[in-house]
DNA sequence: CGCCTATTTGAAGAAACTCAATTTATGTGG
DNA sequence: CCACATAAATTGAGTTTCTTCAAATAGGCG
């Protein structure tokens, strides 16, 4: 169990908001550094949880947002038949819990893929904070706006492309977002198991397993387990994109 | 309270927020009679366009998000490739454009299926006055995250299910919305032809049709083209939670 | 009334799934 | 540090659901 914080790691933990190497990426905000301060008040920084464990549970109740600091996150939703759909991986700088503001608790699942480490951000303290920083609660429209278009995006994966365009897409999505992070666009380590790939991606896993392996014997990736290079970008995008076959 | 609308043709547009039928609905809003007479000041009532235009289109630039008022209107995105993925079906007292408020214009184009009309809502005074009036912002905060939760269902129900259960539970979706809206539960009118639901659904119009007409036969609905009577429903509630071949 | 679109129905085909088995990682206790 | 146990990933073969192609029927509107 690692979930105990010495009174000394967690002054080492705590970091302000402005010093963040993510803070563009999750808080982009163009506030005073007075604003920056009220921020800091607010969010709890440095919580850090072995891989497996839960950030969060569908249906506990809703108290804060999330924004991942290292480490990746999965969240997914479980329907009232048992089914799991996975609805999202999110990297560092990335915020989880924003589908979760209506009144009925959480409405999906955290949990980390690896040891991760994360900013909590109390709900009605943000609210709190939202409404005297007009930026804030701009940023935070923006973010569960683009959330919404990146579920919308997958919905339109699911239902029109097929098993190589899908996994081409993911890849292609984790790549950018790695650099984003200053991380290899084209050496990636997989944070999560094909398992969670092919759910995510409403696909088996053996055709998870299948379409990696032929993506390798064309050339378009090298794939060992966990570690997936990206060999030919453009000829990805190609067939993320619906390969060749369509003439519109 | 307050003033008189000075002539006729405002008063005929003009009702205000408080009043209208949809009010709990689209915006029911803890909030004191001075509030509703500031958010009216904002809302643009009785927007009316016919069957088949657009309220907006994708890449317009974003202004306003719209509250639909009578009619029904669906949202669809289009990938690069150019597939077109339907986003939602949209009744009066549900709110469109929550997707849009990024950097980047509508994410999304949205096209009456009947003639239909609609209040517009200036996002820069929303904003604004959300800043002033918490339980606006709290009330915009909630419907987003119902938005995101709502397309994250969508996604298990495409990656997770099979044709019948998208369809019953598409079925049992209208149904509930229309009640809310104190229309039938049981007979609805669809608002959208066999090609949208198959586009929503992630499905062949023709499975559509096959699996409407599988529905008949068992007794579940009746069906004479966008009239459908939903004669039994925990059958179909049965069908939506995966049948009865899963013993979890 | 006739054209155009929407819907329904049939038959054949394909993409992905399931089942089954093997190989490769991962982790734990001796 | 190694051997075993377990889980993850890969590969193969047969099956299924849904799609695609094709055609007939019904509806709506000028």
């Amino acid at each position: 169990m690692g979930e105990r914080i010495s009174t000394a790691r967690a002054a080492a933990l705590k970091s302000s908001c402005q010093e963040c190497s993510l803070s563009n990426l999750c808080l982009p905000l163009a506030v005073s550094s007075h604003d920056i301060d009220r921020l800091e008040d607010v969010v709890q920084q440095g919580q850090t949880i072995d891989r497996g464990k839960h950030v969060f549970r569908q249906n506990d109740p809703f108290r804060s947002c999330y924004a991942v600091r290292s480490g990746a996150v999965k969240t997914y939703i479980i329907s009232d038949s048992g089914e799991e759909q996975i609805t999202g991986f999110y990297l560092p700088g990335e915020i989880i819990g924003l589908d979760s503001m209506g009144p009925d608790g959480y409405s999906c699942s955290a949990k980390a893929l690896d040891r991760s480490s994360f900013c909590e951000i109390p709900f009605n303290r943000l609210e709190e904070l939202a409404t005297r920083i007009p930026s804030l609660q701009h940023h935070f429209f923006q973010l569960m706006s683009q959330e919404i278009k990146n579920s919308h995006n997958l919905s339109l994966l699911l239902s029109k492309n097929s098993a190589e365009e899908r996994i081409a897409t993911l890849l292609l999505s984790l790549s950018t977002r790695f650099s984003r992070r200053r991380l290899s666009s084209t050496e990636l380590i997989l944070p999560m198991p094909r398992h969670d790939i092919a759910n995510y991606l409403g696909l088996a896993v053996e055709t998870v397993s299948r379409v990696m392996t032929r993506f390798q014997r064309q050339g378009l990736i090298g794939s060992h387990g966990r570690e997936v290079s990206l060999k030919d970008i453009p000829a990805l995008k190609a067939v993320a994109h619906g390969g060749c076959q369509k003439d519109d």
